[in-house]
DNA sequence: GTTCTTGCAAAATATTTGCAAGACG
DNA sequence: CGTCTTGCAAATATTTTGCAAGAAC
């Protein structure tokens, strides 16, 4: 399923910078914030990758990953009809190099929310040192 | 134990600002961010109660909830030498009235992460729609 | 022609720093 | 004195909006 495809079927028009940023985070082994989306599609300008981002969530193209740095990340979906829940995975942001990792075969433990409750998603980020950095060696 | 002890417990100067900030953040029933603080505390400047939030996250005194609506919000840390992991306990954040509400019953559920990684904190923030705002209802 | 999309500029928010005056010891 | 703390102002950084031109239908 190609950019094109994804974005049709979640029933958004496939504009060449839907594409362009679909594609970008297809590619990307992590969720991407605004400013590397910024960085990495230098033809696209700034608040046109913004609306497009929003577009997106509100078309369950993609899910916001929250924590780390405090700002905002961005990952497809990867269920076909809808970002639910079960879809989300644990990440892990290394506090040295800054990067944000998906623990892909994690995800978010369930629990049992309070009566009255409605809870639409869930974010785990775990913050630490990642192996790159010395996670290891413990400081 | 007062706002005062806990400081020295953790090795602050208890200054006028300090007292001040970390009483409210006792007070308060859910994490606070800079903003929300600085409303509440007419008498200290944004950036007093900005560089005292800093040294308290460097000691201990408190850590920061990360999510929601991407401000920093910061909770007094409930250990008494420390802020570990299983102090943490799960958030919900209400995207209606933007509250965040803290499950203090609920602690973060614990996970092996993948060697290398060396988790020092962890924030699970479920977000979605609150008692008060209609939880129930499914809109 | 009407609506949608986009880039550019600028407004609105938030965070962070520089500096001098006052507090503290 | 010398260091620490604080308020005020200002610099940064980030997010969000207004608007007009061009593309799509």
């Amino acid at each position: 399923m190609n950019e094109e495809d994804i974005l049709r079927h979640k029933g958004v028009k496939a504009t060449p910078n839907r594409i362009l940023v679909a594609r970008e985070l297809l590619r990307a082994e992590s969720p991407l914030s605004l400013s590397q989306l910024e960085e990495r599609l230098s033809t696209v300008d700034k608040s046109s990758i913004f609306r497009v981002l929003n577009l997106f969530v509100e078309h369950d193209v993609v899910h916001i990953v929250e924590g780390g740095d405090n700002m905002a990340k961005y990952e497809i979906c990867g269920g076909e009809d809808h970002c639910s829940l079960d879809d989300m995975h644990i990440h892990f942001y290394c506090t040295e190099c800054h990067r944000t990792f998906c623990f892909n075969d994690m995800p978010v433990p369930k629990v049992a929310y309070p009566e009255g409750f409605a809870v639409r998603s869930a974010n785990y980020m775990a913050k630490g040192v990642c192996p790159s950095c010395g996670g290891l060696e413990e400081s």
